[in-house]
DNA sequence: TTAATATTTAACCATTTGGTTGAATATTAT
DNA sequence: ATAATATTCAACCAAATGGTTAAATATTAA
């Protein structure tokens, strides 16, 4: 019970966390794509493909821009940035502590 | 049903979802802890703290050391390195992205 | 050997997740 | 108006998740 998830990080992570939503990030990296296009490249119910799509949605993920009946989906990648960032701290702590190793390790 | 979850990256990124998880990788990246020492920051039983450290070791961002009784928990970054890659390929191009967009409006 | 300590394992529970199908809602084309 | 298309929403289901408590397993100390 961590009441109501608020830290956005979490929903970031969770988003990639699925197979499935990672490749719908793949797939619009090369280009924005319409929900049906979208559903095409899946073996999966168009429904079950919309509900992958509001997980990214929900982390500002994607982005949609809707056109009539047509919901197109869009990479909003700001986000990206900050899943980056948080691992990115603990990347570099360990590259710095590999390299204070190996110094200790040259002074053999 | 994506057949029993191959993706490492998926370990990865669950397990970096959770924000107790997070916190753990935090205090790690301090230094190493044994299990009771873990368990003591957080409001939480010792077998909650214990599956989500075991979470953190399916996903090798932690190696477990036993000596005796005690279990001395430490980082093992190196697949935080594999998600830091996977975002940084979209986060990249997001970035080159961004830079045409600007050199378009500097155009104007 | 007995007791205390460090830890996992097991059984359980409520909630969330990832999928389904079918109905509802808009929009566009005939 | 009617039919087709694009999409969400609702209800449902099985499995996974994150937590609990209680019991089991080592190991160390008295």
């Amino acid at each position: 019970m961590t009441s109501a998830t608020k830290d956005p990080l979490d929903l970031v992570f969770v988003a990639l966390s699925d197979a499935t939503r990672r490749s719908v990030v793949h797939l619009l990296a090369l280009k924005p794509l319409t929900m049906t296009a979208l559903v095409a490249e899946f073996e999966m119910s168009f429904a079950a493909v919309s509900k992958h799509v509001k997980v990214l949605e929900n982390a500002s993920l994607v982005k949609r821009t809707v056109v009539g009946r047509v919901h197109t989906i869009q990479l909003a990648p700001e986000n990206l940035t900050k899943a980056l960032d948080w691992i990115s701290i603990y990347n570099n702590f360990w590259q710095s502590r590999l390299d204070s190793l190996e110094d200790i390790i040259k002074k053999d």
